[in-house]
DNA sequence: CACGTCACG
DNA sequence: ACGTACGTGACGTGT
């Protein structure tokens, strides 16, 4: 058995990766201004070549000093583009990196990479005991492919593998003729002149004609017209391009297979590495060697005391903290660590009554609430880190790593497979406890400097303890109602199944893009549409088609029933707990605007438009002798928006209690409220989401199914009617391109890196974004305030109602019987009273005996 | 693990 | 010529 070596063309793989970003505009930098964006594709790409080859010999080579080829431009015309200064910077950085990665770097003076590649193919073919496998985009080195000696040809998302059988399959040549085929076609991205106007298709098929570079010169006078004037032109090119084409495989040197041998990274030395370049992900994937406890720590076994302030961290074995066990907790007061277990943490339940720092308390007290304890604390740093725009995971260990500390990730804590020993652990926590008491003074001090303090202490600290409780009372959730549901719909997707088999002639996966893309553009002829995704089966696309085909709808009803089923139905169940309810989680700290989200199950998108899905909801269910009571804000987007561009006549309309998407058809179109048409009605409707997304003519045009020019015209006559809204625009736009961040009506920042983005295309996407946030965000910020004080309201005034779920712009309470007639009043008055803009906020309210009911 | 698709606001 | 409306989470496919 030969063992395989594998061969990493190292300078085409830094100059890849440094184009790929570099075009994009984005001129990553780590925050000394070191440019890495070359350095992360390399790592990436090399991390994922170790992971997929597991080599045992490797080595990656670099082109160095002043070599033959360019000399030979020299005598010539030296048509080489300078490489970038700051890629150039940052190949001594790559180098390094290999050493640290235990790759072998080779590099030659006056060879270029290719040339050392070259020679180790060589000696593969020589030797009997190896061959090789070369790793490179650059189709140059196909020349080197033979029995021992294959290419790996990267792609621009993935390879494809090229051996003597597949480039015959492809070029109809041998490999070593592919030297012949470049001194023909040239290669533009090599500076390979060629033969001026020939390209692939006729140098292929001469070549194969007659075999050769000197074959074709050799029969000149059986070609004819255009192509033998230009072969006669350019003869001179031709050869010249041979030699440059062709790779060197005879350098005179030392290095033998051994001597490439893949030894494994050096650890702890890469771990520092990767943090001195902020390459934060792939810290992630590696394990540090040891980890070092500083303090004392005194496992704990009976009850204690700590005076003064102290931190407290709390580990659980599941990411959903509903169905976790303890592994282990700690307390840190700035000289020594407590370690505790489930045991001794409940002897000395009194001590979580007064910490001073916690991170995701949400999770700890849902916990707790199973122990009956509870902890109550100052300050959670998962919240203060997310409020100014740290990279908050549900893990201590990804903020301590942009901080410099390592500690390990809880996926290695709870991994089963590769267990970290008992004594790894306890460290692990302890130090995340010690991370979060050294750490909350800067965090506190950071949000006052960023006047984040008072959205801290006001609204998301208060908010822990809203979103703590309504997690743990839940949902009760009748599976029996589910279950019917389920049988029902399966019954239909059955039928629309076999529907479409027929008509499609054949059986596939009819969940497959890829297979339903067949049978529809190329089996039953459907045409295909423009760019990239030419053959989209999505529901917007499908959707113009529906006379063209019966099978169109048969399909969308597919969709429709399968989505209900495989996302909703069939997996419902499996969350409702033995307390006959559903315990959703809501992240705190999940998105880039303020608004919550909901996972495990995600209770913020149960259907609703569709009959059928509605259906969903007569599962959840009030507790008994109760109703469910669902208020909602009503446009709470658009009042904000005319709140902060200070739009007149918008907040006259909802000063005057108008229909609003009436009253703004009515000026679209100049038309009395009384005779707008429901078709006018719903193209204001249009006309307003898209001006709060910050849509285009075009973008209009597809919601509407109108022409770009005639979505154009909408915006335009919109923006001419309320023109303090394109004010905004234009303001908002533009100081957030001067700040690089924007801030909500309560100060909530956003950091928009893409508004500054040389490409236009993620510069737009910034400028929508920097438009839109203030507007989503606002609304959050303002259910967040009125989530808050209705909690208050109701533990204040002893109603049994709660509060159980949150819809972005909407609240779920449980609300027994006898408390309807208050409750309705008392959530209505605080969520319409919460803030004061210059526009009525406005709640609608419904119940009923499910959520169905109450919508 | 990325992608396409689609559920919600 | 590009690709095209903001914010999420979950599923199935396919590599």
């Amino acid at each position: 058995m030969k063992k395989r070596a594998i061969l990493v063309d190292g300078n085409n793989l830094l100059f890849r990766s440094y184009y790929a970003t570099a075009y994009t505009g984005n001129t990553m930098k780590n925050s000394k201004g070191v440019p890495t964006n070359g350095l992360f594709g390399f790592v990436n790409m090399i991390n994922k070549i170790i992971n997929e080859e597991k080599p045992e010999y490797m080595m990656i080579a670099f082109d160095k000093g002043h070599n033959f080829r360019q000399d030979l431009y020299d005598n010539y015309k030296d048509g080489r583009i300078a490489t970038p200064d700051d890629l150039k910077v940052q190949f001594p950085i790559a180098k390094e990196l290999c050493d640290l990665m235990g790759i072998k770097y080779i590099e030659i003076d006056n060879y270029e990479a290719d040339d050392i590649i070259g020679t180790f193919a060589r000696m593969a073919d020589e030797d009997k005991n190896y061959n090789a496998t070369i790793i490179s985009s650059d189709k140059d080195l196909l020349q080197l492919i033979s029995d021992e000696v294959d290419v790996k040809l990267l792609k621009q998302k993935d390879y494809i593998m090229m051996n003597k059988d597949t480039f015959f399959e492809t070029y109809g040549l041998e490999p070593i003729k592919m030297i012949d085929l470049k001194s023909l076609m040239g290669d533009a991205s090599d500076n390979i002149p060629g033969v001026k106007g020939i390209g692939e298709k006729t140098a292929l098929n001469l070549l194969q004609k007659y075999n050769s570079l000197d074959g074709v010169y050799e029969h000149i006078d059986e070609i004819s017209g255009k192509t033998k004037e230009k072969l006669e032109n350019d003869k001179e090119n031709a050869y010249f391009s041979y030699k440059l084409a062709t790779i060197y495989k005879n350098i005179d040197f030392d290095y033998t297979f051994e001597d490439i041998k893949y030894n494994g990274p050096r650890v702890n030395e890469l771990i520092d590495k990767y943090k001195e370049l902020e390459f934060n992900s792939f810290l992630k994937t590696i394990k540090p060697v040891t980890t070092e406890v500083t303090s004392d720590i005194e496992i704990v076994k009976s009850k204690i005391s700590i005076e003064g302030d102290y931190s407290f961290y709390l580990e659980l074995d599941n990411s959903n903290y509903h169905k976790a066990n303890m592994i282990g907790a700690s307390i840190y007061d700035g000289n020594k660590s407590y370690y505790f277990d489930k045991a001794s943490l409940m002897l000395n339940k009194d001590l979580l009554k007064d910490v001073l720092v916690t991170f995701d308390n949400k999770k700890n007290n849902v916990f707790l609430n199973t122990l009956n304890m509870k902890v109550e604390s100052k300050f959670d740093t998962m919240i203060g880190a997310y409020l100014l725009n740290y990279n908050v995971k549900e893990d201590v260990s990804y903020l301590s790593t942009t901080f410099g500390i390592e500690i390990p990730y809880y996926e290695n804590i709870i991994n089963t497979k590769n267990k970290m020993s008992d004594e790894e652990i306890r460290n692990a926590i302890v130090m995340k406890a010690k991370f979060l008491f050294d750490t909350y003074k800067e965090f506190n001090d950071k949000l006052k400097n960023d006047e984040l303090y008072d959205l801290y202490y006001d609204m998301e600290h208060p908010l822990i303890d809203v979103l703590t409780s309504m997690e743990i009372d839940g949902i009760h959730v009748d599976g029996s109602v589910i279950d019917e549901l389920k049988s029902d719909i399966k019954v239909k997707v059955d039928n629309l199944t076999n529907t479409i088999y027929n008509y499609a002639g054949e059986e596939f996966n009819i969940s497959s893009p890829k297979q339903l893309g067949y049978i529809l553009y190329d089996k039953l002829g459907l045409p295909k549409g423009r760019g990239k995704n030419a053959t989209s089966t999505a529901h917007e696309v499908l959707i113009k088609y529906t006379d063209k085909h019966p099978i169109i709808n048969v399909i969308l009803e597919y969709r429709n029933l399968n989505k209900l089923l495989t996302t909703y139905l069939d997996t419902f169940n499996d969350y409702i707990l033995s307390d006959g309810k559903i315990h959703t989680i809501y992240k705190q700290t999940g998105t880039r605007t303020g608004r919550l989200s909901s996972v495990d199950p995600n209770l913020q998108n149960i259907p609703v438009r569709s009959e059928e899905g509605k259906k969903i909801r007569k599962a959840f269910l009030p507790s008994k002798d109760s109703v469910l009571l669902s208020s909602d804000y009503s446009q709470i987007e658009l009042r904000v928006l005319a709140h902060i561009s200070n739009a007149k006549s918008l907040q006259q309309a909802f000063i005057n209690d108008e229909d609003i998407h009436t009253h703004v058809a009515s000026d679209i179109f100049d038309v009395p409220d009384e005779n707008v048409t429901p078709n006018m009605r719903r193209t204001a409707k249009s006309v307003i989401f898209g001006i709060v997304y910050g849509i285009s003519g075009y973008g209009l045009s597809e919601n509407l199914d109108i022409t770009p020019t005639e979505g154009k015209k909408y915006i335009e006559k919109y923006l001419e009617l309320y023109p303090e809204v394109d004010k905004y625009m234009k303001d908002i736009v533009e100081k957030t391109r001067e700040l690089g961040y924007v801030r909500t009506l309560f100060n909530r920042k956003r950091d928009i890196e893409e508004i500054k983005n040389t490409n236009y295309l993620i510069r737009s996407m910034g400028d929508r974004m920097a438009l839109n946030t203030p507007i989503q965000g606002t609304s959050a910020d303002i259910l967040k305030l009125a989530m808050v004080k209705l909690y208050k309201l109701l533990n204040e005034k002893g109603y049994k109602t709660k509060m159980l779920l949150q819809v972005h712009d909407e609240l779920i309470f449980d609300v027994p019987n006898d408390e309807l007639d208050s409750i309705k009043e008392l959530v209505r008055d605080t969520m319409e009273n919460i803030y004061k803009l210059s526009v009525p906020l406005k709640v609608s309210i419904e119940y009923g005996k499910n959520w169905y009911e109450a919508k």
